[in-house]
DNA sequence: ATTTAAAATTACAATTTTGTCACTTAATAA
DNA sequence: TTATTAAGTGACAAAATTGTAATTTTAAAT
C-alpha cells in the first residue's frame, strides 16, 4: 500500500484528508507535531508528500526545498492563496504540483494517481529492460528469451545496452568505441569487432541470430 | 540537447513558443501537418510534449490517451479554457501538467523543466542512478563522487544496487545471497563478506567511508 | 572478565574477461 | 574480374574477477 504524508496545519481539512485518502487505498498520514517537520518528513519514507504552502511557523515552500535536498519523493503544494508567484516558487523549488484551496477532491486524486503511477515506472526499478524479443536485466547481467537465459561480461552489456538506447538507428564503430573506452585512444578498433563477435554468440545462444545488423562503413543497428 | 514537441495549431502562439523555448536551450520543434498527429508524435522521439487540447479535427485529450498507449512521454496539456472538467480528463488521460492560456511563460518553463528532470531520472535513461551522495553509473559499471570514479564488478554492482533498493532498511545476509547467488545453495556464506569488504574497499577509494552499517546478526544498512 | 559467534581481513589459486595478433571472409569500387 | 578495404574469426597471453581457506577482529551474551 502506498503512503501518503499530509502535512497541515487547519485540523478540518487535515483529517478530511485523510479519511479521504484512506478509503481510496491510501496508507494517509499526517504529520501533527511540525517542529521538526523536514527531518520527520524524512524519516517518513512516503511515497508522496501533500504539503501546506502556510504552515504556523515556517513556509512549505522551504520545507519543499529542503526536502528536495535529499529525496526525490513527489510533492504536491496545496494553498489557499491562488498566488501565480506562491505556484512559481513552488515548482522551482522542486514541487512536481500545485493545487489551490478548495480544490476539486478529484482533481487532487488523479494528479496523486499521475504522480504515483510515474514514480513507480520510474525508481530505480528499471531493472528489466523489456525489450519485446528478449528481456535485458541489468542487475544481473543477463539476457533472458523465452526460457533460456545468457551471462554477458561488463563489454557486452555495454555495447547491448547502447544499442538498445539507439535501436532503429545506425550507430557508428567510433560512437561504440567512444561509449565504451572514452579516451583510451590507444584502442584497436578491431578490438571493437572481437567484441562485437562476443556479443553476437552470446545473442545466438538464446536464439537471438542476426538482431545487430552490420552496416557496413556506417555502423551497426539493433533490428 | 533536448527536444520538445509543440502541438498547436494557433501559428502564432506556436512560433512565439517555439522561439521561447529554443532561446532556453531547447530543441522545441512544432508539428504543422496534424493528418497523422498520435503516428507522428511518437515517431518524434521527442523528450516532452505540448499539446493543445482544442486542435482543429481531433480533440487534444484523445491524442494524449493514444500516445500513452505506447509511450511514457511527458505531457503538458495546454488549453485556453480554464474547466475544472477538462483538467480531469487530461489527467485520467495520463498528461502530468495541465496549463491554461494565457499563461505564464514562467510557469511554464518551470514546469516544463521539472518533468523533464524527474523524467531523466526515469526512462530507459535511468542509466545513472542519482543517489545524492554519489551516482551509480550502471551501463559503465562505475560509482561516480564528485570527480572521483572508481570501476565496480558485477557482484560490487550487485550488491550495491540491492543496497540502494532497500535503502535506510537493513537487509539480510540471506537476502543478498539469495539475490546474487540463487539457487547456488554451495556458496560460503564467507563468500559475501569478502565481497562485501571489496566493494566497501572500492566505496572508501571514491571518499564514501561507513556508508554500508553492518547490524550485527541482522545484515547490513546503506545509510 | 570470559566466552562465543558473527563479521572482517588477508592471501591464494582457479576461472573469466579482455585486448591484441595473425589471418580469413565479404562487400564495394575500379 | 581484380583490387581494396571493412569487418569477421580463432587463438593466446595478460589482467581482472571470484570463491575459498586460514586467521584476526569485534560485538554481544554469560
Amino acid at each position: 500500500m502506498q503512503k501518503i504524508l499530509i502535512i497541515e496545519d487547519d485540523e478540518k481539512i487535515r483529517d478530511e484528508l485523510e479519511s479521504f485518502l484512506n478509503k481510496h487505498g491510501y496508507n494517509a498520514k499526517a504529520l501533527i507535531n511540525l517542529d521538526n517537520v523536514v527531518e520527520d518528513i524524512l524519516k517518513e519514507k512516503a511515497d508522496l508528500i501533500l504539503l501546506d504552502i502556510n504552515l504556523p511557523y515556517m513556509d512549505g515552500e522551504y520545507v519543499c526545498k529542503e526536502v528536495r535536498k535529499t529525496s526525490n519523493v513527489p510533492i504536491i503544494m496545496v494553498t489557499s492563496r491562488d498566488s501565480e508567484l506562491d505556484e512559481l516558487i513552488s515548482l522551482n523549488y522542486g514541487a512536481d504540483q500545485y493545487v489551490t484551496k478548495p480544490y476539486n477532491i478529484q482533481i487532487l486524486l488523479a494528479k496523486i494517481i499521475g504522480l504515483l503511477k510515474r514514480n513507480q515506472n520510474a525508481g530505480i526499478n528499471q531493472d528489466k529492460i523489456d525489450c519485446k524479443e528478449f528481456i535485458l536485466n541489468r542487475s544481473k547481467s543477463i539476457i533472458e528469451k523465452d526460457d533460456l537465459k545468457v551471462e554477458l561480461t561488463k563489454n557486452e552489456i555495454s555495447i547491448l545496452y547502447f544499442l538498445i538506447l539507439h535501436r532503429g538507428s545506425i550507430v557508428s564503430r567510433e560512437d561504440i568505441i567512444e561509449y565504451l573506452w572514452e579516451s583510451e585512444a590507444f584502442i584497436d578498433d578491431n578490438t571493437l569487432t572481437v567484441n562485437m563477435k562476443r556479443l553476437r554468440r552470446k545473442l545466438e545462444e538464446v536464439g537471438l541470430d542476426d538482431i545487430i545488423e552490420t552496416k557496413r562503413g556506417q555502423g551497426y543497428m539493433l533490428k
